[in-house]
RNA sequence: GCUGGAGUAGCUCAGUUGGUAGAGCAACUGAUUCGUAAUCAGUAGGUCAGGGGUUCAAAUCCCCUCUUUAGCUCCA
């Protein structure tokens, strides 16, 4: 007799042993038929598992991040199995469940063309009308070996021989079809409902760059049709949201040929940089940062002082001056260091607080390149501290508050990880464990809740990286909070303590935007080009009705720009409908009609982005409107 | 950088098996002076990404380079 307790704390009691799948029917049929796993003391198992002693026991379904990924397994499983059978010589890599969905990695003399996807796909749903068991066997591993080299799969022969030595080697076993795999998975083909292939793309046996490329296929599935659709539509509206799509139609920004990863900033794109800039230097002045500029391009020896040049120089673009040679920056920091060791600091100084709005260079690789996402130039909303170790969890409190009030400022959620120590990296393993700490004590001080990121950290320090979400729910990468022991001491950094003595301070690196273009771009996409009225670069348009109203037009004009609201006029002899369908292509908040009805009673048509059209108001009235909206005050407060 | 796809007018795209380039929008000119998502007419605009090759003939076939794109790798 045994106990096992579900989720709720219900306990049931059994007398022989079940498997997952019994004890869902046990709570009831509507579970047992949704079910795709359990997990079981902590550890995801298959329904087929079968439990003889006492349990906490959860039985997870789709609407489980755990239950769509036995889902989507074996939904990757299915895709295989189709491959298997329209090309006979593909050889199997690994094929697991992601976030959106799954992908299998196969060897093929060709890559797959989207015909043949669609081919891939229809002997999917014929596996799947097949209604296939799904049956799990172990194997000894000299059998294990056997079974795949019998089976001509040679990446698994060499997957199984990586296991460790006491490893329960698992095999999933349907129709005609055998696979290596740990698992879960559902019981039966007939399960998976709702299927698409999405994708396909070459991708590196084991991820390394040296390997063979072997070809991906991308997936996903859900357990209705409906719920496929709406994540087709979602990609879909991505696409319509695209920063390269709408900074291309609203005159923000290009990249040309001339300058692969270098953008341009175009007329509005400008006012929106800006804007957020003049935003970004009030809040950091408020913080207690001082702004700084330090110079592109320095001489060589300071990035190998620094250990840039050891670490990062495959990045780092160079140039000649007079036979000697100059790195161009691709961080700010050396340059800060610099700034700092000007003078003399006091401990009564620090934390000293430098902000940099730094134009940094890295060459990255031309495929990595993406629109304003992936750059070779941007400008980094740095901001380099120096302070006392005791003041670092208090300022790291402050950094991540001040992050904190810049993303919702935005509307934007995120989440936050933890980066420790990467291969690459200098120092000594005390310094970095203190500055990991420091950082993890800091974040359970804001009660933050972090994932741990192993050996993502800068080769300086440990990081916590802020990674928002926007309203698709794709995250991005943007803030950071770095915190550096190591530049400190190559470049015996100083300040006076109050004993006296020279001590060496802590460094931390900082930003909040992570990169103005990057942050420019999510919010393209974010506000799908409908920007907030205070950061569109264009807030209101005046459309005259004819050429008659063009001197009231600039009456109207006139009141708007001296209040600061960025207004413009369109003069062109069109038709209304005309300039109205134009300014809203361009997402502009506020249209404005004028004819002789506004200018006899002094009054202007509104049509708000929002509500369409709002008919007359009194010139005035709209102007303490935007006013009011434009209040900077009221924007830039905590 | 690697693998696949793509590059035709300012933009979005057509262009059959190789036979010598086309539409809509935008621009320009003229007319229209108009009430809430496209007024009409006309004009101009392209070494078909660049270079090389095959051919009587190449946007189309082959090779190289550049750019771009989906991923991989890397990353703000």
């Amino acid at each position: 007799m045994f106990v096992i307790t579900l989720k709720d704390g219900v306990q049931k009691t059994f007398d022989d042993k079940v498997s997952v799948l019994d004890v869902a029917k046990s709570v009831s049929e509507g579970l047992a038929r949704n079910a795709c796993a359990g997990i079981q003391d902590g550890k995801l198992v298959d329904l087929r598992t079968m439990i003889d002693a006492d349990c906490a026991l959860t039985i997870v379904t789709f609407d489980n991040d755990e239950g769509k990924l036995a889902f989507r397994h074996t939904t990757s499983h299915i895709m295989a199995q189709a491959v298997k059978r329209l090309y006979k010589n593909a050889k199997l890599a690994i094929g697991p469940s992601i976030e959106s969905g799954y992908y299998y990695d196969f060897d093929v003399e060709t890559p797959f063309t989207q015909e043949e996807l669609e081919a891939i796909e229809t002997e999917m749903k014929k596996i799947v009308k097949e209604k296939l068991d799904i049956e799990k066997f172990e194997l000894p591993r000299a059998e294990a070996i056997k079974l795949m080299e019998e089976q001509g799969e040679p990446y698994k022969v060499i997957l199984i021989q990586d296991l460790p030595e006491d490893a329960v080697i698992s095999f999933y076993k349907q129709g005609e079809f055998i696979d290596l795999c740990a698992g879960p998975h559902l019981l039966n083909t007939k399960d998976v409902k709702a299927f698409k292939l999405t994708s396909v793309a070459g991708a590196y046996w084991r991820g390394n760059e040296n390997n063979k490329m072997l070809q991906r296929i991308y997936g996903t599935s859900f357990t209705k049709a409906s719920d496929l659709q709406e994540y087709l539509d979602r990609i879909e509206e991505a696409k319509k949201r695209d920063h390269r799509k709408l900074g291309k139609e609203l005159g923000l920004f290009a990249i040309l040929d001339e300058g692969p990863g270098f953008p341009f900033f175009l007329p509005n794109g400008m006012i929106l940089k800006n804007v957020l800039l003049d935003y970004w230097r009030k809040i950091h002045k408020r913080a207690g940062y001082d702004e700084i500029s330090t110079p592109i391009m320095l001489d060589k020896d300071l990035w190998i002082r620094s250990g840039h040049w050891e670490h990062y120089s495959e990045n780092m673009y160079t140039s000649m001056i007079d036979e000697k040679e100059f790195a161009i920056k691709p961080m700010n920091c050396p340059g800060s260091i610099l700034a700092y060791q000007l003078e003399r600091h006091s401990y009564r100084d620090l934390p000293k607080r430098m902000a940099e709005l730094g134009l940094v260079h890295r060459h990255e690789k031309s495929g990595a390149l993406h629109g304003l996402m992936r750059v070779r130039c941007f400008t980094q909303d740095d901001g380099h501290l120096f302070l006392m170790h005791e003041q670092i969890k208090d300022e790291v409190k402050r950094i991540i508050d001040l992050i904190d009030s810049v993303y919702n400022m935005f509307g934007f959620k995120y989440h936050v990880e933890l980066s420790t120590r990467p291969e690459d990296s200098m120092g000594s393993d005390e310094a970095w464990n203190h500055a990991i700490d420091a950082l993890r004590e800091s974040l359970e001080d804001r009660k933050l809740p972090f994932v741990i990121n192993e050996g993502d950290g800068a080769f300086y320090g440990p990081k916590i990286d802020f990674h928002l979400e926007d309203c698709l729910g794709r995250t991005w990468q943007c803030g950071t909070i770095q915190l550096d022991f190591q530049l400190p001491e190559k470049f015996d950094l100083e300040y006076i303590g109050s004993d006296g003595e020279r001590h060496q301070p802590v460094m931390i690196h900082r930003v909040v935007f992570g990169s103005v273009e990057r942050f420019i771009g999510i919010l393209i996409e974010h506000f799908a080009g409908q920007f907030p009225l205070w950061l569109s670069p264009v807030q209101v348009i005046v459309l005259p009705i004819s050429e008659k109203y063009h001197d009231y037009t600039e009456t109207v004009v006139k009141a708007l720009d001296g209040h600061g609201v960025r207004v413009s006029a369109d003069y062109r002899a069109e038709k209304i409908g005309y300039k109205i369908r134009e300014a809203r292509n361009q997402r502009i908040p506020f249209i404005v009609v004028v004819g002789e009805k506004e200018q006899e009673d002094n009054t202007v048509s509104v049509r708000s982005r929002e509500n369409g059209d709002e008919g007359p108001v009194a010139l005035e009235a709209f102007v303490e409107r935007l006013k009011g909206e434009l209040d900077v005050n009221s924007l830039f407060k905590e």
